[in-house]
DNA sequence: TGGGCGCCTCAGG
DNA sequence: CCTGAGGCGCCCAA
């Protein structure tokens, strides 16, 4: 044993005589497992985790079943480590390359399952160890024969029959799927020989699997016979021509260089240069609050149910792990921006990936020259291993000619270079990639070849815990959370038209901005992700947030394809007709003045020509809204009407028309938009740059721009949207008898809400009655007061009171929602979605009534929005998988809160469709039952017009 | 002169 | 109620 500083071996428990090591070969139970045990998908995303609940089962019950048949016949353990392969390639392919080559590539649904038994192990609190160029086997040799010189016990679980050389006094092995002990005894009535002459045997007969060679013609039988009469192969070999057996003694001869070959190939190494000791393997007690947050987001419920059983037992704090000494809390060195490095060389780089397999998880940030990340190249990248353990590698600065000078520059490593040290990295299963906004350093990278995974993202953490309490920023977060103000992009960079991109900054400048954010990324992920389990927040998380990055990225960057002539045409139409509308206001104004400018219109309108004024804005300012000028038109007052059109047609070419054609990418022909994953207190996504969540549709000249949405040659849009899914829910949340019977039985809704209230029956009811109807059911959603619903529908304040009152007497579940809803509020400071997702709601016991008001109106709306916003975030995240199972290749393109759009070949229209719709409306599935029916509605086309 | 920012208005759900 | 974008107009710095 390597000696140790007094400091920390105190921190540690010598592992002493009588103590008992237990060491589990990971890799192999893995596939043991997978094979042994019937498939298993978790419920929610439909990941493979057959082989990870039975490895955690197994954990369970040898690390705290006192009636486990392992534990009661070997002891409990007080030392115990998972011991892992590191990769395919190890030092005995240098001495032959064939060995275990034609070992199959694991099947697709195990792949993912090794990085969730790594964190499986670490969500136990063992340790989880591994090195590169070495197998598990030969770790275990390492450790085992280290225990075995301190006379321990060691209990090595696996039954794979390479570890049997290690058998001996102090070590035996344990199957614990055949739940057989195999000590010395079980080795010589196995093979007939005892376990110090296991390697010998394994070199004689072989092994077919791993490719070693060992004799032909000699099996197991033989070879103990052989082994017994000459006592060593070196010995065997030696006197090989003393042998009868002609076959036997000439292919001895013949093969002999294979036998020892075989034999340096099946002995462990028992000197691997260890980097964990055995004293660091000390059982400790449980955190069952981390190890139920990680069983709770694999869905194993009843493994789960075992350990809160046992953690209330033991009087462990779940799920309010608080005592400091549970709470991992690592001594955090202070940011130092001096303290990074900046990568220049392959090798550096690969220390660093190294390390970062080691600790089996990476902070990374992306540096590029521009915010939009479908055309923004890579011009570095920053690591981060652990706290103020952070690197900048700097790729391509000074890219295309240097308008400075910079030494540097010429010592940045090959792009393609630094990729492929990357690579294998970001995307193991088994190193969990963490990021800030990772969706946009995801879909950078996978321009670049790069498919990240795992992934956890700081903000979408921050947003499951704090939505509605604070922004999700990197700046904000670490000045909460850290308390540390970051270097500004602005900072180095510059404003305005002189702002420099990133590959124009001097390298020693960038580096410690650079480095610094993914130091900080690490460091919020150590502050925040421990919060998930506390506030019960893990599930949520792992469910609607964290594959949301990977499913949104792939969106973005398949992007829409626009028609721009369609776009040009329309603007030339608009443009004609708003100047017609121009002309005509300047006549009845008199003057000329800029129809844009909302302080001229006052100006005119109500100061010179003396109309009467309606509302007021916010600063005191008459308005010119469109229902003001609307009010003027109806009253006669022609320059409103001319206003009021131009306004209208204004708006879709400076919004849509002329902007959307600048928004094409040159590479790729279509508008790439960028979703905000974590902007919305309520759970909706926004979009952005362009937000092609607001493209008109409402009136006849809007809607033609969406004929410039289209589909690929020989491809076509598909739509499908949940039909009045908030009403819906909000007849499932309140529990509103009559409603949820309207739609089940299909009937039209506000034609009954309208018959409800005032009376008069369905069929030949005025339209301006059930107008009046569905706007009043959208202000209930919307957390009704009579002032917005008499702004609705241009009605007195008094008679906007009285519907209310009369729709608040037909149901009067709805008032009560909307009491305890507040109630709710005012306790807990949140109120919740359906799946469990919280707004915060801090203003809710504002001591101004107005703030007090609108906070209590969004507490009433963010469950039922929120909840819509779970139901379609749910089925977007299925979608990718449920099309591929189905062989169907259609690509989702754009979410619209309730409207999801496809694009697939037209002559798979039908199947996407019935699919599309059949995973939305089974979105709740299986964790929740709605009361009332989800219904989907689709449509395709060659354009978004046609498809809606 | 030009960048930054608040305001108003309006597109969608 | 939840959003994002564009234009205007004001303020401030260079």
């Amino acid at each position: 044993m390597s000696d140790k500083s007094p400091q920390q071996a105190s921190q540690k428990a010598p592992l002493k005589k009588g103590d008992r090591l237990y060491l589990i070969d990971g890799s192999a139970y893995i596939f043991r497992a997978y094979h042994a045990l019937p498939p298993l998908t978790r419920k929610s995303d439909g990941a493979p985790v057959g082989a990870v609940s039975g490895f955690c089962n197994m954990l369970w019950k040898l690390l705290a079943d006192v009636n486990d048949d392992a534990v009661k016949e070997m002891g409990t353990p007080t030392h115990f480590a998972v011991i892992f392969d590191h990769s395919s390639e190890t030092f005995r392919n240098e001495m032959y390359t064939e060995y275990k080559a034609n070992r199959d590539e694991p099947p697709d649904d195990l792949k993912p399952q090794f990085a969730m038994i790594r964190d499986a192990v670490r969500a136990f609190g063992l340790p989880c160890i591994e090195l590169q160029g070495y197998e598990a086997d030969d770790l275990i040799c390492t450790y085992a024969r280290q225990a075995e010189q301190l006379e321990a016990e060691t209990i090595i679980i696996s039954s794979d029959k390479d570890l049997m050389q290690l058998i001996s006094e102090h070590t035996i092995m344990y199957d614990t799927m055949k739940s057989r002990r195999i000590g010395v005894d079980e080795v010589i009535e196995k093979f007939g020989v005892g376990p110090e002459k296991m390697i010998d045997m394994q070199a004689l007969i072989g092994d077919s699997v791993d490719n070693v060679p060992g004799v032909p013609g000699i099996g197991p039988k033989t070879a103990a016979q052989l082994l017994e009469e000459f006592g060593t192969l070196e010995n065997l070999l030696e006197n090989a021509e003393a042998i009868k057996q002609n076959k036997r003694r000439e292919s001895l001869i013949e093969h002999a260089d294979n036998a020892r070959l075989s034999k340096k190939l099946v002995t462990l190494e028992c000197n691997v240069p260890i980097e964990a000791e055995i004293d660091d393997f000390v059982v400790t007690p449980f955190d069952h609050a981390r190890l139920i947050e990680f069983l709770e987001e694999m869905e194993f419920t009843t493994l789960t149910k075992r350990v809160r059983t046992k953690a209330d037992q033991a009087g462990a704090d779940v799920p309010e792990p608080s005592a400091p000494a549970a709470a991992p809390a690592p001594d955090t060195k202070p940011i130092d921006r001096d303290a990074y490095e900046t990568v220049f060389s392959p090798e550096r780089l690969r220390e660093w990936m190294a390390r970062t397999r080691e600790r089996g998880h990476l902070a990374v940030d992306t540096e590029t020259t521009g915010l939009d990340c479908m055309t923004a190249r890579l011009v570095g990248v920053c690591l981060s291993t652990g706290p103020g353990e952070a690197c900048y590698v700097p790729l391509t600065h000074g890219g295309e000619g240097l308008a400075f000078d910079d030494e540097d520059v010429g010592k940045q490593m090959k792009l393609e270079d630094a990729l492929a040290i990357l690579k294998p990295v970001l995307e193991d299963a088994s190193v969990l990639k963490i990021g800030q906004n990772f969706k946009y350093d995801m879909l950078l990278l996978s321009r670049y070849g790069i498919d990240v995974a795992p992934i956890d993202d700081t903000m979408l953490i921050s947003y499951a815990l704090d939505c509605g309490i604070n922004g999700h920023g990197m700046d904000e977060l670490a000045d909460k959370h850290l308390g540390h103000t970051c270097i500004k992009f602005t900072d180095i960079a510059g404003t305005g038209k002189k702002q420099k991109t990133f590959d124009q900054l001097v390298i020693k400048e960038a580096a410690p901005y650079a480095a610094e954010d993914a130091d900080v990324t690490f460091r919020l992920w150590q502050a925040l992700k421990p919060r998930l389990v506390s506030e019960r927040m893990a599930t949520l998380y792992a469910t609607l947030e964290r594959p949301m990055p990977a499913v949104i990225s792939a969106m973005e960057r398949e992007g829409v394809k626009v028609d721009c002539d369609v776009l040009s045409r329309l603007s030339s139409e608009f443009n004609q007709r708003m100047g017609a509308h121009e002309a005509a206001a300047r006549e009845l104004a008199g003057e000329d003045f800029n129809l844009g400018s909302p302080k001229q219109i006052s100006d005119i309108l109500f100061g010179q020509m003396g109309l009467p004024g309606g509302k007021k804005t916010k600063t005191g300012a008459w308005s010119t809204s469109a229902d003001v000028l609307d009010d003027l038109a109806a009253q006669g007052y022609e320059i409103a009407r001319e206003i009021v059109n131009w306004r209208q047609l204004s708006k879709l070419v400076g919004t849509y028309t002329d902007a959307l054609q600048k928004d094409l990418n040159k590479d790729t022909g279509r508008v790439h938009t960028s979703y905000s994953l974590a902007s919305t207190t309520t759970g909706r996504l926004s979009s952005n740059d362009p937000n092609l969540q607001n493209i008109p549709i409402r009136t006849e000249d809007g809607r033609k721009i969406r004929t410039a949405f289209i589909a690929e040659e020989g491809n076509v849009l598909v739509s499908a949207d949940y039909s009045q899914i908030e009403l819906r829910l909000l007849a499932h949340i309140a529990d509103i008898t009559s409603l949820k019977q309207a739609f089940s039985d299909g009937v039209d809704i506000h034609a009954m809400t309208a018959s409800e209230m005032f009376g008069v029956p369905i069929a030949g009811m005025d339209p301006m009655v059930r107008r009046k109807a569905k706007a009043i059911n959208f202000g209930i959603i919307y957390g009704i007061s009579a002032f917005g619903l008499a702004n609705q529908l241009g009605i007195p304040r008094g008679e906007a009171k009285d519907y209310i009152d009369a729709y608040f007497e037909k149901f009067p579940g709805i008032r009560q929602y909307m009491d305890d809803t507040k109630k709710t509020a005012m306790t807990h400071g949140y109120v919740e979605t359906v799946f469990g997702r919280k707004t915060h709601t801090p203003n809710i016991k504002a001591k101004i009534p107005a703030q007090r008001s609108y906070a209590e109106r969004q507490a009433i709306n963010a469950p039922i929005q929120g909840s819509a916003a779970d139901i379609i975030r749910r089925a977007m995240i299925r979608m990718p998988y449920a099309l591929a199972r189905s062989k169907l290749s259609a690509r989702m393109l754009l979410q619209v809160h309730d409207e999801l759009i496809f694009e697939c070949p037209a002559d798979q229209a039908n199947d996407t469709r019935e699919l599309v719709k059949q995973v939305m409306e089974t979105a709740c599935d299986p964790v929740l039952k709605i009361s009332v029916p989800l219904v989907v509605e689709t449509g395709a086309g060659l354009n978004w017009d046609e498809a809606h």
